[in-house]
DNA sequence: GCTAACCTAACAAACGTTAGATTTGCCATG
DNA sequence: CATGGCAAATCTAACGTTTGTTAGGTTAGC
């Protein structure tokens, strides 16, 4: 926002951010996360009232700009296609190179409070409703085969973000070829195009 | 094991299952464990010798008894096709009927120390490794589309792992339901079958 | 009567949080 | 330009609670 560096409420929320991804945000102390962010332990509370309070603001932050940054980014892509191809890509860019904040959106969930928890679940249900209105529309235009839009979306998601799981940096593929490994197996599935139509055995 | 009831130890392994599922390893208390398997706090260290290792030995039994159980059940199916879908289908079923301990596995991770953490992963290892030969079984016998093994062995793990984080008792579709969506899914993918071929563009 | 199982009571450490003092940056005023 | 003052920012030091863990005594079963 402004010229002068970031303020250090600014920097407090990044150094968390590290800290909760790092070490999750039970086993983080609000000491260490002082100490990272070059301030005594008692002053956080003149930016924040409370440690739950730095976890939720990290995740309504984040959740805001995932759902503006992915509906923005698709509007532009005219077919259902283009539309799964990228937002596949971004939400696994989201949760493997993306700002540590991401990945805790995912993981510290459990750790809200019931209110803030309620308020960060709305937001998490619009980014879903995002790929819904994906598959739908590809149910739509481009006969995709699909039972129930829900369950696909929430398979589609699980399936990317889960991707933080066993990622390394330095990993054999990038980014694009994951996102892209990964949209192609949704669209097209594990059996050959053109083969023969074995009938599968039920059991 | 013994036809004498569970002994306490196993009772208060069912309930660190339990506790830990409930609120988190961190978020769990030693004093609430022991109330709940109807023990006094200190009496927990007669069987355990820390918080930690009772983790560990919930992980590890569980992790070795789902290996053995997906080993020995898809050794009787014949085809690369019905042992996915039974791997699949137990996957899923291992982490929300399952016991509690199946989830514990996924999300506790995190929590081990060092030497417990490293034991663990071999097995996960280990599990994985049974998917990764289905996938590649069904590459060379029934010429599935496969470019990376690995990488589809985790994509697949960690959709069905996913289902944890929406399904609530009482939802719309069974286990089984869910099971034979995914494997429909992974099998045929988004695409109709027989459908013109057409020419997606890069982009 | 011995051993395993369990209870009681406490300790030391770490934690989130708070209150009060101190410093810093800024701006109006002389 | 200097200066006084005020509010935001930060520091210091502590409090009260909770936690994992331990030591020693007590009970129960073979």
């Amino acid at each position: 926002m402004s010229v002068t560096g970031r303020s250090r409420k600014q920097i407090i929320l990044k150094e968390a951010a590290r800290l909760f991804r790092e070490k999750g945000y039970l086993a983080s102390t609000l000491r260490e996360l002082a100490r990272r962010a070059g301030v005594q332990g008692g002053s956080i509370y003149h930016h924040f009232s409370s440690k739950q309070e730095i976890l939720f603001v990290l995740m309504d932050n984040t959740m805001n700009d995932m759902i503006e940054r992915l509906s923005t980014s698709i509007a532009e892509l005219d077919s259902p296609l283009a539309r799964l191809r990228h937002a596949i890509r971004l939400h696994i860019e989201y949760h493997i190179i993306g700002p540590d904040e991401t990945y805790i959106t995912e993981d510290e969930l459990r750790n809200l409070e019931s209110e803030n928890y309620r308020r960060i679940i709305v937001q998490r249900d619009h980014y879903q409703q995002i790929f819904e209105e994906i598959i739908a529309e590809g149910k739509a235009c481009l006969n995709w085969q699909v039972s129930d839009v829900k369950l696909l979306a929430r398979a589609i998601i699980q399936m990317c973000a889960g991707v933080t799981r066993w990622y390394k940096p330095n990993d054999k593929f990038s980014i694009d070829e994951i996102a892209e490994q990964y949209f192609s197996l949704l669209l097209n599935g594990l059996k050959e195009r053109g083969a023969e139509e074995k009938q599968t055995q039920p059991l």
